[in-house]
DNA sequence: GGACGGTGAAACTTCAGGTTGCCTC
DNA sequence: GAAGTTTCACCGTCC
């Protein structure tokens, strides 16, 4: 592809480099260190450029359609993408990372403007890995960035097979910063690693596990199997380890996920000194969901809090948002702290946790998890993407990954109804990852299990009294095509068994059957 | 006089990512 | 700590 049209030097470094990428007919990648300053950077490159070219046109195409509703980020991307620029960064939908990352590959894309995601997982390699902002943001508050991060980006400087080198750029505003950052990360040693054992959260899921898989039984093998680790191979401080594993089991113990001997459980204890172990039938069912056991306790607590209170699904919804496992939550703002607590108060029935009172510490999580409950739940009454963006600044990318992160926390409190004999409460939550799922209100669950029926479409049939499969088996085929397209409309009939005589084979994945289906 | 719009300075906000984990027709 | 965003005071214009 030839080069793209060329203005005159820019007052920016990027922007000149950029162009100058571009000028030679090579590839960048521009790091920089918040999702904002991604789409920026690439919109004012994008803007000095001028370009008629199909093929982008089409990719840029494909970038605003990767959502039922473009939102205003895909709007951003679809611009840049029309130069030959893109962003990238956790915001993006997978569709849109993959038209990005492919044709980055096969050169028609030039420049990616993007956080340090590209740096790591993904193999892309450019010509130049032209690292913008040695700095981030941290809470001691802005700080340079490990060695170890620098080398990252810089490692993607020079493409094996095509090119002979392979140009890592940073941006010093002085001389002195040239220096610094000469002898810091040119120059520098990366760090050390450390083991992150002997974080609570870690040791207590591992510690559940090696008991319920029945690996460890008895407290001092617990302690030789953690002493042969890297964190005490480290540390030396056995000590410590042992303290903090003490603890663990304590609270294990006291959550019922496990039973100590010597606590009067066993007929057969030996002396304390020779404590053993075994799991429960949830502490084994928990270390199996692979969540916190912290966590576990949690829900099971609200679940059997749930029995006293009103249900809905926004009740669930809190319950997950509360989690280790969802961080990060969604903040709430100095502005909109009066307008969640107001909301708090409107839900406050359905909140099945014990409630901190708003002089405790913990009141700020707390407004914070229901923030975040009450994104899920504008999501599974209907909500698109933008609404989503600009009310909570939630992006469709990282909206996604919450979702996922909740459907396995509700699978998991589904799991554990069982255990405890909720089949009420297991109801409840089946219906919930359905709409949350599809991000639909529940009188569209029957029409989404049909294959190619998502939230818009399922909407569009029920607002034309198609409510569900029985509707859609009487609806002539006519109607259907007037409203969901040719195609579609025949793959429904398909799958109803009409106008085709053989059952449908290539089910959705995660679909059910129709034939099992009677709601 | 007052509504309105434009401008720029000041005040205020916000700030990367993502692995695994579970189950299923 | 810096970039981006919002707020607000100020001024000029027009009706």
């Amino acid at each position: 592809m030839k080069p793209l049209g060329i203005d005159e030097d820019f007052d920016s470094a990027v922007l000149n480099i950029a162009i100058d990428t571009i000028r030679i007919g090579k590839q960048a990648l521009i790091f920089v260190n918040t999702k904002k300053s991604a789409e920026k950077t690439a919109e004012e490159i994008s803007k000095k450029l001028k370009s008629e070219n199909e093929v982008l046109d089409s990719l840029s195409e494909s970038a605003l359609s990767s959502l039922s509703k473009p939102t205003k980020q895909c709007e951003r991307l679809a611009y840049c993408l029309k130069k030959g620029i893109a962003f990238h960064h956790a915001g993006l939908v997978q569709k849109q990372k993959d038209i990005i990352e492919d044709n980055f590959r096969n050169g028609i894309i030039k420049i990616i403007c993007c956080t340090p995601t590209l740096a790591y997982g993904v193999d892309l390699p450019a010509f130049r890995a032209i690292i913008k902002d040695l700095k981030r943001y941290t809470v001691h508050g802005l700080s340079w960035i490990p060695v170890l991060d620098y080398m990252q980006m810089s490692g993607r400087a020079g493409r094996p097979n095509y090119d002979n080198e392979g140009q890592s750029i940073t941006i010093a505003i002085s001389n002195s910063e040239k220096e610094k950052i000469e002898e810091r990360y040119v120059n520098g040693a990366p760090e050390e690693i450390y083991s992150k054992l002997a974080v609570e959260p870690v040791l207590r899921t591992y510690v559940l596990s090696l008991i319920a898989a029945n690996f460890i039984t008895a407290k001092k093998d617990l302690f030789d199997f953690f002493d042969k680790t890297f964190y005490a191979h480290q540390f030396k401080d056995l000590r410590r380890l042992h303290s903090i594993i003490s603890k663990v089991i304590d609270m294990l113990e006291e959550w019922e996920f496990i039973m100590v001997s010597g606590d009067g459980d066993f007929a057969s204890a030996n002396e304390l000194k020779e404590q053993k172990f075994k799991a429960t039938l949830i502490g084994k069912r928990v270390a199996e969901l692979y969540i916190d056991p912290l966590t576990a306790n949690f829900m099971i607590t609200c679940l059997r809090n749930a029995s006293d209170k009103k249900l809905d699904a926004f009740s669930f919804l809190q319950m997950a948002s509360h989690t280790l496992e969802i961080r990060p939550m969604l903040k709430v703002g100095l502005r909109e702290h009066d307008k969640i607590q107001e909301s708090m108060l409107e839900f406050s029935d359905f909140i099945l946790e014990n409630e901190p009172s708003m002089y405790e510490p913990e009141y700020e999580e707390f407004l914070n998890s229901v923030k975040t409950a009450i994104m899920f739940n504008s999501w599974i009454n209907e909500q698109d993407e933008q609404f989503l963006l600009e009310e909570y600044n939630i992006r469709p990318g990282e909206l996604r990954a919450k979702i996922d992160i909740a459907d396995w926390l509700l699978y998991s409190a589904e799991e554990i109804s069982k255990i405890m004999h909720y089949q009420y409460l297991v109801k409840e939550i089946v219906k919930l990852r359905l709409r949350l799922k599809y991000g639909v209100k529940e009188e569209l669950l029957p029409l989404v299990r049909l294959e190619n029926i998502g939230r818009v479409r399922a909407r569009i049939l029920f607002r034309n009294r198609i409510r569900d499969i029985k509707d859609a088996k009487n609806a002539d085929l006519s109607t259907l095509t007037q409203l969901l397209g040719e195609k579609i409309a025949l793959g429904v009939k398909k799958q109803l068994g009409q106008e085709e005589p053989e059952v449908p084979e290539n089910k959705r994945k995660g679909q059910i059957s129709l034939r099992d289906w009677d709601g």
